[in-house]
DNA sequence: TCATAAATTGCACGTTTGTGCAAAAAATAA
DNA sequence: TTATTTTTTGCACAAACGTGCAATTTATGA
């Protein structure tokens, strides 16, 4: 399958460029000229894997919604106690495997443009509502029941406060540190 | 003083402008000449006033800026006891007179160039300097010295989180809703 | 009133950028 | 090898934008 992996690598390629190359320009200063150089390969790849600037950005984006999942159900599927599970789910949020300055910056790209964007609201809204799933799954045997619904907006407000505060000037992203600050912060908020 | 009041009108006028265009598209893709529309005058203006388009969207959040440490003060200087000062920094934050959509996405568009743009990058800094100040010294009569930088780490991102996802897709914001969410949060999170 | 300064306008210029495309190169299959 | 498909390249083009500017209008004050 030499044609599949040449196609799924160049898609790849093209998506890590994104990121890369969003540690240095905002999402709309970069040109795809510059995304093509970070990829060594030229701007018409990306129209040809993509069609397009708009579209290599949401394919970026279901990509770490992607990774985001992934290491989520990974570590679910350990979990036996409630609180085990919603320690999972934070745990993944600010896994190593992808919480990185460069993730976070594309991450809040990704927020500033959802609100003018119909595609990338669909996965905005997508990824919001499948982790409030989860969290209040694991909630509602935590908390009482009538709890549950502000505690989860409070833990997923805390998650995205991060995630924007790490990709700002001064702020070293560490997710060792993160993880412990979230555990820190779920055990006050919840007795 | 006509004449300063007409170039302090005229600039007003502009940045009202910028926050009622972002409203219906990202910063980066608004031209000036929309944004001029908007304030119902030429793009000649806006570099008369400004210097250029990146001048004014720092002019807009300093006038933001501004507007949260008026708003700030005013509660402040009310408060006697440390939880009302506390409870004081939180709900000016969410102060209707200027929490609003479209405030929110302003906010969300600076918090996404800042990374990228030294002016707007010192902005930030001293925003959330001075919020955490304020903070901080609040919250070191509430809770023990050693929590207190965690506790005031926790509720600046709750902030930020519940700004961030205000001008997201599908979010009604009500600044009065927001306070009393505030509010329930600060008591969970402080015994 | 008249001279000076401030404010306003909108156009044109130079630059930049996303995209389409046609051609070349590489890979695959017959 | 040869034919066919996939992949890659980079240029050219049309569109769009920020900015500078010169001209016009409006306000100010002597």
């Amino acid at each position: 399958m030499a044609r599949k992996k040449i196609s799924d690598l160049r898609r790849t390629e093209l998506i890590e460029a994104v990121i890369d190359a969003t540690h240095e320009h905002s999402f709309a200063a970069l040109t795809v000229a510059q995304i093509a150089e970070f990829a060594q390969t030229s701007t018409g790849s990306i129209h040809y894997y993509f069609g397009g600037k708009d579209a290599l950005l949401a394919a970026t984006m279901r990509h770490l919604l992607d990774r985001l999942k992934v290491v989520t159900i990974e570590r679910l599927v350990k979990a036996t106690t409630p609180r085990e599970r919603l320690d999972a789910i934070v745990l993944a949020n600010f896994d190593d495997a992808f919480f990185s300055k460069k993730s976070c910056s594309v991450w809040v790209q990704f927020w500033a443009m959802a609100p003018y964007s119909e595609p990338l609201a669909r996965l905005q809204v997508l990824n919001q509502s499948r982790v409030r799933s989860n969290l209040l799954h694991a909630l509602k045997q935590i908390v009482p029941a009538n709890q549950a619904s502000q505690c989860c907006t409070a833990i997923q407000t805390y998650m995205d406060g991060i995630w924007l505060r790490s990709c700002q000037t001064g702020i070293a992203v560490d997710a060792g540190k993160s993880q412990q600050d979230a555990m820190t912060f779920l055990d006050r908020l919840l007795v």
